[in-house]
RNA sequence: GGCGCGAUAGCAAAGCGGUUAUGCUCUGGAUUGCAAAUCCAGCUAGUCCGGUUCGACUCCGGAUCGCGCCUCCA
């Protein structure tokens, strides 16, 4: 039975979908006028999984991702390179495409863009100023009415009175209220816009969401996640905006991934000091940088740093030797696992809110049962196929265990040179010159190659995790 | 200041009112020409102070510390 923690009721709630096997998931995405960085990885990463192992559960899933790529930083960002907007965002949509395949993060159901909806975007906003929730300003803007909706806070469990004196009151300001956010922002000379009721203009940021999110999943949502930091405003600002609009409720389970931090602090554009995707990809296998995100759970921070790094690579060391001599078997089917008590474990971790450290240690348990069952080839094959069918459902375990265990470190020697010393060793060591022997072994060692004598002469090798 | 989250062994990170989490590291043993890998065994826990309970790391209260949101942010 499927459990999500439910930012909305802070506790555990068992999962009931609106429609049966039927569920709707929406997560925000990223604005695109810059690379990702690994916190965005993270939350992407968070819900790939959830989605993987959703599907994995039989649930027809529509996994909505969204795209902003219209906005304030954008149309910046455009403005100094001395490029297009359109051209700006179609870069780095390509870019951050990229990063996520290589991150083996699958496409969601739907990728939908802000640009693209821009008429659903009107007409929202036009339904939430006739119904009194916006009005729009005289300088063409039109803001949201945030008094107008009682159930203001409620996510965030924000009071309406208390954002009264924090909120940051602008030189000429044309808001009837300060708290009042924008829906649609009237074009200035040169600015990419498109026409509406109320002039040139272009959607505000929260509102896109509503419109994209209705228009793919429907007027009622049963997922819908992010970045925690999204929390407040935006989400709570989707909620104003889609109950104000529909009359009911917009979503059913909120749910919030923890930000990633590096040295304790939170990862995030304002702060810059992240790290994109791709510098970390320079460093480490994307599947290292995988494994160390779902090696916590989804609501707990963790920290980015090369000590967890070599961690996750040290683990996942471990899976890959374990499945060394089976780099055929085939991931086992669903069927097949039925009975099986490592998938129940598995799935009943998993089922209780995406634990996938849980997860994590039973399939630890399974490579040891493996380990074990070396001298019966059947059993083996199949625990093998049972590890690499869990790892599937994670999106790791997928590679080539010699390829994974012989890639990444530090990479200071050749893999063919490696290989032409292991000749030579293998040769030293039935000529029994074993102090060459030994040399050889030294010296690889020391440029991060470990080797592996089996018992039938021959040598295996990989670098390390360092 | 308001709202919220957390504090677990050398490190990382989970569940659980009483029974081994797990991974890495470390120690001993098996194995190995030597190693590595693997297996077996073991060592290190629950920030502090109270309370509830036959019994608390687990529930309740308080303190301390850390973090997030309150402004664009996944």
């Amino acid at each position: 039975m499927l459990q999500i923690y439910n930012t909305l009721t802070r506790q555990k709630e068992i999962f009931k979908p609106i429609n049966p096997g039927k569920i709707s998931m929406y997560v925000c995405g990223i604005t695109v006028y810059d690379y990702c960085h690994i916190g965005h990885a993270r939350t992407s990463i968070a819900f790939d999984v959830i989605a993987r192992f959703l599907r994995s559960q039989g649930w027809d899933l529509n996994y909505v991702h969204n795209i902003t790529d219209i906005d304030d930083k954008i149309i910046r960002r455009a403005n100094e390179l001395n490029e297009k907007h359109d051209q700006l965002t179609a870069r780095f949509i390509d870019a951050m495409h990229d990063d996520e395949q290589r991150l083996g993060i699958l496409p969601p159901s739907v990728e939908p863009r802000a640009t693209e909806f821009i008429g659903p975007i009107i007409e929202l906003a036009n339904t939430l100023v006739q119904k009194g929730h916006a009005y729009a300003a005289n300088n063409g803007d039109v803001y949201y009415r945030v008094t107008s909706f009682p159930g203001y806070g409620k996510l965030s469990d924000k009071n309406v009175d208390e954002l009264l004196a924090g909120a940051r009151i602008e030189v000429g300001d044309v808001k009837e209220d300060p708290r009042d956010f924008v829906l649609w922002k009237a074009a200035k000379e040169g600015e990419p816009s498109w026409s509406s009721p109320w002039g040139n203009g272009r959607p505000g940021w929260h509102i896109e969401c509503s419109a994209m999110a209705k228009k793919c999943c429907g007027d009622q949502v049963d997922i819908h996640g992010g970045g925690a930091d999204l929390q407040f405003p935006h989400h709570e600002n989707e909620i104003a905006q889609s109950e104000a609009a529909n009359g009911h409720q917009y979503v059913n389970y909120w749910m919030h991934v923890a930000p990633l931090r590096v040295d304790g602090e939170k990862m995030s554009k304002s702060l810059n000091n992240f790290f994109t995707i791709r510098d970390v990809l320079e460093k480490y296998q994307p599947e290292v940088v995988r494994f160390f995100l779902i090696s916590s759970h989804y609501r707990s921070p963790i920290n980015y740093a090369e000590d967890n790094l070599i961690e996750a690579r040290a683990g996942l060391d471990r899976f890959y030797t374990a499945l060394r001599d089976y780099s055929d078997v085939l991931p086992a089917s669903l069927s097949e696992l039925a009975d099986s008590d490592y998938y129940k474990a598995f799935v009943q971790a998993m089922n209780d809110d995406f634990n996938t450290r849980v997860a994590l240690a039973g399939m630890f348990d399974l490579v040891r049962d493996l380990n074990n069952a070396k001298n019966n080839p059947e059993q083996a094959r199949n625990l093998a196929g049972q590890l690499k069918a869990l790892g599937l459902v994670l999106g790791v375990l997928q590679e080539n265990p010699e390829v994974f265990l012989q890639a990444g470190g530090s990479n200071q020697i050749a893999a063919a040179e490696v290989e032409q010393l292991i000749v030579e060793r293998i040769q030293a060591k039935k000529d029994k010159l074993y102090a060459r022997a030994d040399e050889i072994r030294k010296e690889l060692l020391a440029a991060g190659v470990v080797l592996e004598d089996s018992r039938d002469g021959t040598t295996q090798w990989r670098r390390e995790s360092t």
